[in-house]
DNA sequence: CCCTTGACTATCT
DNA sequence: GAGATAGCCAAGG
């Protein structure tokens, strides 16, 4: 086995599997804390070998919609097992319930209008 | 070895 | 602000 490859990928899991219940990073932002910037792409492949189950639901991209197509079994049960931990949708984005910001919260869920 | 693909991103139109 | 473009990098044909 190249070696190489299971030293990231057990960097990669280790971001992953410390993301907080009801949070969410972005492939980039996981690539980075793992120390591989510019591995984005590599996350998900990371994700994907892990034997243990990983959290993988918990991360999104970068602009915090799902990365799986929409309407696809996968994009539905990412979206479900999020929710499932208190996150919400509003407009395809998730939304962190805990940002602390009930203001902007507010306005997401009840509409600035 | 060249080319395509993708669970990505930042930037430009 | 949605769509196109261009970097990015490993995997597979």
């Amino acid at each position: 086995m190249t070696g190489s490859q299971e030293k990231f990928d057990k960097a990669i899991w280790k971001v992953v599997s410390r993301i907080a219940s009801g949070r969410v990073m972005a492939y980039g932002e996981v690539a980075r804390a793992a120390g591989y910037p510019r591995h984005a792409r590599m996350v998900s492949k990371a994700m994907a070998r892990s034997a243990e189950p990983l959290p993988w639901y918990r991360v999104v991209r970068s602009d915090r919609t799902l990365a799986f197509k929409v309407g696809s079994d996968a994009h539905n049960r990412q979206r479900s097992l999020l929710e499932k931990e208190g996150i919400q949708f509003v407009d395809g984005k998730v939304v962190l319930v805990d940002s602390g910001d009930d203001k902007d919260l507010d306005e997401l869920l009840w509409g600035p209008d």
